[in-house]
DNA sequence: CGTTATCTTGACCGTCGTCAAACAGGGTGG
DNA sequence: CCACCCTGTTTGACGACGGTCAAGATAACG
């Protein structure tokens, strides 16, 4: 099976917290999907609309978020090639959020009644497909930790300590470091802060030796010492040890 | 089916948000259950630990949170009687968070393997299950904008808005306010302010009657300029209007 | 290659935190 | 029955973290 196989990444995903089966996994990988393109700051998932179908990152990153009455974003999650974005609507209603890409996104679209069907048939799938939600919602809660009761630094250190854990999880991130796919105004919605002062915090952190950049590209020259002052312990991320595949 | 029967209160629970036949229901009264009762404090669930079963309070209100590295604590969700209050950590190795007594509560306790067996094994459950999990997912995420976009005022507003519509919802608010069953201390935590605070800007909504207090049972007197200055928008509880059971 | 978005820096301000002390209430034991 | 204590609430004075506004430098994108 070649790994640059869309839905390949979608079973690499999901058996990163659950064991599927190799009936699972076939089952997974036989379900009809289309390729979509979509531009910078495309809209994957608009808040108020039903889910269209549920889309799978193939490439790029996209993040989701809320906008308060007078217009203030909170963003509550990135998302990395390979995790399906709607997941948390396609069992509800209508969307509660929107979901926008960051960069361009290359999406591979499985319908919604497929998708369906095959959670509510295959329990081995609903397993997989319930366990990710439950991780989905374990890292909403330490962000609403992270934005509530940590500072400036804490919260961008944790920020780029999950970021690397997960896309180095999925086999993303080269070890010298990797190309940040936010602008600091990003950053700075994700952690209930400015634009300016997610600047200033950056450049403390780089003046003290925790993080070094070229452009947007970052590389943690101490990630002990990082992960130290973000408070950042990884097992909220519920990540098994990576199967041989 | 007598209402105060305590797998009833799971039924009602769950219809809340996802239609469930009568099948379903039938079986989730089936459940095998044992009571347990908890003092104020005591713990639900401890991180760390594997989910001892599936605990469903039957009276009282427990709290969901986490604690930094430094020992802050950020409360993450509140808790009404009827909701299910592991089935976050049921499919997980072991629990990324804390649930706490806020009262006296008493508990329905299904064990493990049999909640898990009929999630596998009815998709009308499962389906519900799933449901259940997003709404928790989707306030979750509007706690985060809470906490990391909106001012102290629109943050507690909020709160007591929220905890208002829920608990109405459940038939367990009456008309005339309820009893607000936590501390202003644990108002502040899952605010991601301080105790003083939530004191001041208490007084502060009092004063401009938008909320009045007799010891800690609130009424709200003009609950639309309370749900104006909250942001308030109850499309992300999902709620669907309840059926006559 | 020009135009626009993003980053950077400075000066100043405000919301909320910190520290501390007084007060209220409810339960316990003498 | 009252003294005591513990938890929770209330208030004040002061400080700090992060926000706001604005302008200039840099980089990214079409």
């Amino acid at each position: 099976m070649d790994a640059t196989y869309p839905l390949e990444l979608l079973v690499r995903t999901l058996s990163a917290h659950a064991a599927l089966s190799a009936d699972d996994r076939k089952q997974l990988l036989a379900l009809p999907f289309s390729l979509r393109t979509l531009h910078r700051n495309g809209y994957l998932v608009r808040e108020g609309e039903p889910p269209a179908g549920c889309g799978i990152i193939v490439s790029g990153h996209a993040y989701r978020h809320k906008l308060t009455g007078d217009g203030n974003r909170q963003i509550v999650s990135f998302h990395i090639p390979g995790e399906p974005i709607d997941l948390q609507t396609l069992f509800l209603a209508y969307a509660d959020h929107n979901v926008q890409a960051l960069t361009e996104v290359q999406l591979a679209m499985v319908s919604r009644p497929a998708m369906e069907a095959l959670v509510l048939r295959n329990a081995g799938v609903a397993r997989a497909v319930l366990i990710f939600c439950l991780v989905e919602a374990s890292i909403s809660r330490e962000w609403t930790l992270n934005v509530g009761r940590r500072n400036a630094r804490a919260r961008l250190a944790h920020l780029l300590c999950e970021f690397a854990v997960r896309m180095d999880h999925m086999g993303l991130a080269p070890p010298e470091g990797y190309a940040l796919p936010m602008t600091q105004e990003h950053i700075g919605d994700a952690l209930g802060l400015t634009a300016v002062h997610v600047n200033r915090t950056i450049k403390a952190l780089e003046g003290e030796g925790l993080i070094a950049r070229a452009g947007r590209t970052l590389s943690f020259p101490n990630i002990d010492a990082l992960r130290e002052i973000a408070d950042f312990n990884p097992l909220y991320l519920h990540m098994q040890p990576r199967a041989a595949d």
